[in-house]
RNA sequence: GCGCCCGUAGCUCAACUGGAUAGAGCAUCAGCCUUCUAAGCUGAGGGUUAGAGGUUCGAGUCCUCUCGGGCGCGCCA
């Protein structure tokens, strides 16, 4: 209806008596679903916008436009409001033309088919394998499985992944910090390194060390890894060299594999039991070890993008709109997470992606202009990779903000917040609020006031609806769509008129959303739907005798029951038919 | 010092990317269960959108400055 209603008003531009049409051409005329109904189902405010380019008074330009227009089927009258926007209403039967075709598609409404608008591959959490996912990640963690949902529905094809990050120095430091924790159960009790990880979680997976490899934390026991007059940073790499020298670099390597392993599978674990789910674990090693690296910085060699300082080995981002060049290659010929990230997004984009989309955390921000100088230089376009920042949570405990770190093992794991409020009250709390947004996060209130969460509120409006079909079905009442589809009509009060162009938003929303890449808006839409809903099973009964008036009213609770559901199913939020 | 993000009701957040009277939930106050589930409904109070200029038909939204907060500026990951 938003296009032909465009359309309508476009032809109607054009056929104005003007010198100079030029301006018509690009103009992008908008029509948008009215805030108030009393405005009309539709407003167009091209008048206003029109009137610098025309000299005239929006007013005027507005009432030409409508004196053009053509009668169309389904619009009932348009009007000019002041200051000139241009307001439809559309006829009775072709508002409620949605509640068929939304009963007709069921979960299939409002979705693009699958792939017509390109693939994309999400990339999210990616938190390091270094101890279980805190209430921080859990907002990208619900954010970007909604996102996922969201985008598929408006027609991308999305395979969402996690890169893990189980190379390098900080996986040495927890394989060292295990070690450590391991020797001191069985004798030793030394406190560990500066830089060790220091969280209770650590000690299942020392306890298992110790039942799979007794033999050799031996020969380390004699060991002493505390050096307090050097810094924090060579102190643990001195821990590090001298746990490699005693136990050798093959069983090193493949210890710390052993443990990416158990921290991994907590993590997926975790992520599961959150209802979250992905299609590929990348792992930064096997790419590594597959050479990708190498094949990456000699791709730049070739195309002369590399240049030696120090010792280091840099590439020219500053080619492509970086404030500085980077290193990809340390002085002792390591390569750096710059390196691997280059590698990591170019093999992505060889993967087939049209658009690759990132979901970082706000202090990532500043990396954003590598990642994409980094893909031009291998010859990808920087726009094929979208970032979407997600802000940080501020966690407190009643007036008393909470530091997390997961070094220190000071941190409120995520499961920790579902557990004590459940999945569906802690999804939605995570992305009712817009991603960009700082957040304020109180656990004690989160805890004791889960029965305060809006989602129990929309779920609860499906579980009602539910309800009345179940009654139905005990009275030997059954629903005669044709009966219904007929007499729509009859649809008339308030806040049945308000449901329907509710209703009928919820295309446009998706297509919004899936956008703008926000997931809070579908949230805070449903509430909305919720609230209209209640209100009209306050109001009015749905079983009553009128058996024409009794099926439409079934009808529309029943559109309102797919919208729930399916609004409710890209957040990840169960559609309880009971509470 | 430079760069990015933010400041909206007592609290936590919205506001369709510049639209019409800035909205919800908590919290406060007053009503509603004999009738499809009260995890609900109906109503009330609460705002100089941090502040000051500017841009225009129109600004919470765009520009400049001030104040206040978060984050980033490694051969860390």
């Amino acid at each position: 209806m938003n296009k032909k209603i465009t359309k309508i008003i476009t032809a109607s531009i054009l056929s104005l008596d003007t010198q100079d049409q030029s301006w018509a051409e690009n103009l992008n005329i908008e029509v948008t679903q009215t805030k108030d109904l009393s405005h009309g189902d539709f407003s167009c405010n091209v008048a206003m916008r029109l009137s610098k380019i025309l000299k005239l008074p929006p007013l005027d330009i507005a009432k030409k436009i409508i004196n053009a227009i053509e009668t169309t089927d389904g619009i009932e009258k348009i009007e000019v409001a002041p200051p000139g926007f241009i307001n439809i209403f559309l006829t009775k039967s072709e508002k409620t033309q949605i509640l068929k075709k939304i009963l007709s598609k069921d979960d299939g409404f409002a979705t693009e088919v699958q792939g017509s608008k390109g693939s994309i591959l999400l990339e999210f959490v990616s938190s390091n394998p270094t101890g279980p996912l805190h209430v921080g990640h859990g907002r990208h963690a619900a954010f970007g499985d909604s996102l996922a949902k969201l985008l598929r529905k408006a027609g991308h094809k999305v395979e969402t992944e996690y890169y893990i990050n189980d190379a390098g120095r900080q996986i040495d430091i927890l394989l060292v910090s295990i070690l450590i924790k391991a020797l001191n159960k069985i004798e030793t009790k030394s406190d560990l390194p500066r830089a060790c990880y220091q969280g209770e979680y650590l000690n299942p997976i020392a306890d298992e060390m110790i039942k799979q490899s007794r033999d050799l934390l031996t020969p380390l026991l004699t060991k002493n890894f505390l050096k307090q007059d050097v810094s924090e940073d060579e102190e643990i790499d001195l821990a590090i060299l001298s746990v490699k020298n005693t136990i050798g670099d093959e069983m090193f390597e493949s210890l710390s594999s052993d443990i990416c392993n158990i921290t991994i599978n907590t993590i997926k674990e975790d992520l599961k039991r959150f209802g979250v789910t992905f299609d590929h674990w990348y792992s930064e090693r096997s790419m590594i070890n597959s050479g990708l690296i190498s094949n990456s910085i000699n791709d730049l060699t070739k195309k002369n993008l590399l240049y030696k300082q120090e010792g280091a080995l840099w590439l020219k981002t500053t080619n492509y709109n970086d404030d500085k060049d980077r290193v990809v290659l340390r002085d002792d010929g390591r390569s750096t997470y710059f390196a691997s990230d280059i590698a990591y997004h170019a093999d992505k984009k060889r993967r087939g992606y049209d658009q690759l989309i990132n979901i970082l955390g706000s202090d990532h921000h500043g990396y954003i202009g590598r990642l994409k100088a980094g893909l031009a230089s291998l010859g990808f376009s920087p726009e094929d990779l979208e970032v979407v920042l997600v802000q940080f949570i501020s966690l407190y405990r009643g007036k008393k903000k909470i530091q997390m770190s997961t070094r220190s093992g000071e941190f409120t794991p995520m499961s920790e917040l579902y557990n004590e409020v459940g999945v569906d009250a802690a999804r939605f709390f995570y992305v009712s609020k817009s991603q960009s947004q700082h957040l304020d996060f109180d656990l004690e209130l989160a805890k004791q006031t889960n029965n305060e969460n809006p989602v129990y509120y929309i779920q609860y409006a499906h579980a009602r609806i539910c309800r009345v079909l179940s009654q139905m079905t005990s009275q030997k009442i059954s629903f005669e769509k044709e009966i219904a589809e007929k007499n729509l009509d009859k649809l008339t009060t308030k806040h049945e008129v308000e449901l329907i162009a509710k209703l009928s938003g919820y295309p446009a929303l998706i297509k919004q959303s899936a956008n703008n890449k926000t997931v809070h808006t579908l949230a805070n839409y449903l509430h909305e739907l919720a609230q209209l809903f209640h209100s009209y099973y306050g109001a009015e009964t749905f079983l009553i005798a009128d058996k024409e008036l009794r099926n439409a009213r079934v009808l529309l609770i029943k559109a309102v029951q797919i919208i729930l559901k399916n609004g409710l199913s890209i957040i990840g939020v169960s559609a309880p038919s009971k509470m």
